[in-house]
DNA sequence: CTCTATCAGGACTAGCTTAGTCCTCTTACT
DNA sequence: AGTAAGAGGACTAAGCTAGTCCTGATAGAG
């Protein structure tokens, strides 16, 4: 299914809602506009703020703010600072099990092309990109299930 | 991670063993070749077979054949065919579950864009073009963790 | 100076998905 | 007929993700 997580998902709606309202906002302030639980929303912006994505302030009146402005920020870059590099297959995931076909396997860095090319397309993406065309949110009932079996 | 599901990768080797040695091969023989589980490699070569990537033929001496020439292959598909369709997101994946956040969530429908990016990519690269160019498999030690961070 | 709103960081749990196995049935060659 | 193969599906186990919670640190407000 070649799935992001929905960390991930969460992380750009978080970013996006940033971009708009004030400068500074809370993580609960955040939860409660988006209708998202408020712990996982105040994990994703912690991991945000640890890749640099948004600042962090701390002690009362604090908050998070945009480090940049959207346009500014590749998607590529949110799904890395949440999911980790880019890597599609177990061989390449970075991960200490250590494919045993390797020898055998004619697959050994193959891979390299097609991560590479996922990454560029990713990186050509700005969250900027991702809100300001396509059609409006709201074709209220199922506008989501439109996009099944793109491929 | 955008992680692939292992069984993808497990497809373009076996796709890869197809291509090379005698045209119609058995499953058992694959996986004796390729040091992969026998079951595993059944079951993927059943999977190819129902999307038509692979032509099966029943009965003794049969076994399964390539239906089409590696460099007729392109990456999405096979990803397609062991995977789904191609659907980054939740709100996406064609999931019973409607994504509750629909309503105030400003992400509807936007990874659209993003999906098309990686599904042009990957339909871009053919089988063949893994498998054609970069370096040879075997550089022994840890070839494969060299792609590690690559975004 | 103290109080309190806020973030930091990590431990923990539950549910789901994936990988992997196995069994039975069908097909068709020898 | 017998047998070598695939078809199709049920089942299990392990790993990962999402989600929750707790404790500590920070810094503005009064």
């Amino acid at each position: 299914m070649l799935r992001l997580s929905k960390m991930t998902d969460y992380a750009v709606a978080v970013l996006a809602h940033l971009a708009r309202g004030p400068a500074v906002q809370t993580a609960p302030g955040i939860a409660l506009a988006t209708l998202m639980p408020e712990p996982t929303v105040a994990k994703v912006l912690k991991t945000l703020a640890a890749s640099g994505l948004v600042t962090s302030l701390r002690g009362a009146r604090g908050g998070y703010r945009l480090s940049r402005p959207l346009a500014d920020i590749p998607v590529a870059e949110v799904i890395t600072a949440i999911d980790g590099p880019i890597a599609l297959t177990a061989c390449v995931e970075g991960s200490p099990t250590v494919c045993e076909q390797q020898g055998s396997c004619p697959m050994s860095g193959r891979w390299l092309r097609v991560n590479d090319a996922i990454r560029e397309a990713l990186s050509a993406i700005t969250l900027a990109d991702m809100l300001e065309s396509t059609p409006p949110p709201a074709i209220a009932a199922p506008p989501m299930m439109a996009i099944e079996g793109v491929l």
